[in-house]
DNA sequence: AAAAAGACATACAGTCTGTATGTAAGAATC
DNA sequence: GATTCTTACATACAGACTGTATGTCTTTTT
């Protein structure tokens, strides 16, 4: 009756039945144990010790530390698009659309420690660079998209919009950041309209 | 011909003295360590060798590596409230008034790796809500302020004050990094003006 | 069935943080 | 103006963590 303390489930497992149990594994612990914390608070010997596997395997599977949170964040971020994607999106004026948006984006970032993980450690360990390359491939470059389209129907007249869509999403950011954490989510909606609404009055 | 490493400068001093010269070589070399390669990576005994002084003295004089840079943020927070204080501003219209706000905003905010203690490391180790409060402490809710003026004169009907301070606060926070960064200043200039004219032109 | 590869587990070296303890130099007290 | 006290450090140490190197066992390939 002796026991082996890491894994002894299901035997007999493919090895890319194996590589994405114990990936999941870590990636779960990794995740509940970093929204719990914080990242730099949170070590690996813990989070091995959650999923149930040695540190060995998670330097088998990252580079290192940092390459799980990446992991992590790329993770979220394609589930966040996903659901954002979901919602079908009938915009009727353009700010309509924006806010509908918003509102899913808001709704996206009130899972769990999702706005956490995506605007708080993120950034931090992976930097605002890489962050926006993540946003890139997996989400897209939809606010400014909406922008160009505006403009292209006449409003936003000489203002450089990048640097405004830039502008738009972090103020975007902070609102999803204080709904997730509590705040009045009316209010900030009523807010962000305010906001985008000003932008797509005139001409 | 015998050398001791640590201060053999001026015998005879206050303890006054002594207490604010070390204080200011340890804020000085984590200010100028941090900027270069970032908070965590950036460890105290390299903080205490380009400061001339022992880890002993560090803990002396602060509870802990967290407490060095709190003490950090409180004085580039001074600072930058200073320097934007300096500034006569002479309010014309009120967008006028928080544009030339921003600008001075921007400004401060360009001072060598100002930007980066201020936006990026800091709420990642002291957390948000301590940074805000020692914003509030320090600088003051001049955003908020100008927000509830232009309410107090008919414009900003049912919008949450608040929150819409919030926002803004981000955006800025946001231009004013990437102008440190080398962003084109007018360019986020002109989108900030643009972001707060639609919020002052109608009622 | 044997060999190769993949997926881990174990052991180790280096570094860092915070604390505990020791010492020397001003300041206070008489 | 000598002693006592306090401040300002310096040194030594314990615990923890990261990343790597090496060993082992299970699949997969041949």
């Amino acid at each position: 009756m002796q026991e082996k303390s890491p894994k002894k489930t299901g035997e007999r497992r493919t090895q890319a039945e194996r590589r994405a149990e114990t990936r999941k594994a870590l990636l779960d612990a990794a995740r509940a144990l970093i929204i719990e914390k914080g990242y730099a608070e949170t070590g690996t010997p813990e989070i091995v010790k959650a999923a149930d596997v040695t540190r060995g395997a998670l330097y088998h599977h990252f580079a290192d530390k940092a390459d799980l949170m990446r992991a992590l964040v790329h993770q979220e971020s394609a589930a966040i698009a996903a659901e954002i994607n979901s919602r079908t999106n009938t915009a009727q004026t353009p700010l309509d659309a924006f806010m509908s948006g918003a509102s899913a984006y808001f709704s996206a970032m009130s899972v769990a420690g999702r706005a956490r993980i995506m605007l708080l450690e993120g950034p931090t360990v992976l930097g605002l660079a890489e962050m926006a390359e993540i946003d890139r491939q997996t989400g897209g470059a939809t606010l400014l998209e909406g922008l160009q389209h505006a403009a292209s129907h006449g409003a936003l007249k000489d203002v450089p919009l990048e640097p405004l869509a830039d502008l738009l999403s972090s103020a975007f950011d902070r609102a999803a950041l204080a709904i997730a954490n509590g705040g009045d989510r009316k209010a900030y909606e009523t807010a962000t309209c305010k906001l985008l609404a000003g932008l797509l009055a005139e001409g």
